[in-house]
DNA sequence: GTCTATATGCCGATAGAC
DNA sequence: GTCTATCGGCATATAGAC
């Protein structure tokens, strides 16, 4: 498990996103990460001046990974059926790199230094929920469904699900949702 | 901001939970609990063999509390407006407490040491969904709330309502996932 | 310019004296 | 039951070797 001694801000980032998924994100130290890279602790600060500095960088990795995913799902569907492959996509993001979507939510706070590409994936969510004609504001409707697809993550990393796959309860909690705005859309006709 | 010196499980666990609500849950150390107590931080020990354990005690408190809170928001009233009564109360709840809140949920973990007070919530959430006359399974169903409930949750502590009160999203979910419930309760009679 | 050596001051936790 | 003393690990800052 030896690396390359010549490191850069690239090599760092990757060993870092590699790590993480391997070893979790608590396991994460400057120290170790070095170890790993052959390299005393001291020198990952030329390429980040602060732990945080780097993570808010694998945040960012996440965030366009994540977009990239919700873009794909979303293509050549009109938007009931978009909206279904987005969400699924979303999950299946969240279920493949657990470790990577905690720190992209970590680092999309308000208050912290915000993941630039962040905004890109909120605005894709929010011109998704704009497609579909509801009586409803599209940012309330985007923020309750992103309220639903992050709670249905975190219940299921805390294997709080019963046993049972988040597949079922995601697909009855769309059911659910899709049901209303459907009934709201018919209505508005 | 001085305390007893004798101290004791209940002493302890007092100020933690005080301490917490006003310096962060991340500020929390066994070394400045025991400082603010007038004791060495190993006194502490004796009380609570691991900072684990006394956060699994808060946890404890913090499930025991909302479970209190949700029960009396729903009492006397039928179904479909104690569900909704439930989901402001959970709401209020987390933005009243965020940080016992969040180490309610960080020891909700099915592989942690599970408080057992975690159990009754679920299970009075479980019953509560089971009232709905719904062609959907009760669990799953309670689980889609309960997420949709979490993810208001952490998107609101993390600054990410855009400015808003979580207050208008949630009820724009919560009007979404009930039209869709009714929309089939309706067509089920 | 890049890395090493070293040191500071946190942290959780343990061992043993009073 | 609480103390002092101490360990190992952490992020991080400074100073200097190559």
């Amino acid at each position: 498990m030896s690396y390359p001694k010549k490191i850069s801000q690239e090599t760092v980032l990757e060993a870092a996103l590699a790590f993480i998924e391997s070893h979790g994100l608590e396991a994460l130290s400057m120290r170790t990460l070095a170890g790993n890279l052959g390299v005393t602790p001291n020198a990952l600060y030329r390429y980040f001046s602060s732990k945080a500095e780097l993570e808010v960088a694998m945040a960012d990795a996440g965030c366009q990974l994540l977009l990239t995913a919700l873009e794909e799902a979303a293509r050549g569907l009109t938007p009931p059926e978009a909206m279904r492959a987005v969400a699924r996509a979303y999950i299946r993001f969240a279920r493949r790199y657990p470790q990577l979507y905690a720190i992209k939510m970590k680092y999309s706070s308000g208050d912290q230094t915000k993941s630039g590409s962040h905004d890109a994936i909120w605005g894709f969510v929010i011109q998704l929920a704009n497609s579909l004609p509801t009586p409803w504001d599209a940012k309330d409707l985007a923020m309750s469904l992103w309220a639903f697809l992050h709670g249905m993550v975190e219940l299921d990393r805390a294997n709080l699900l019963e046993g049972k796959q988040p597949e079922a309860a995601i697909e009855v909690g769309l059911d659910v949702m899709l049901a209303g705005l459907m009934a709201r859309l018919k209505s508005a006709t």
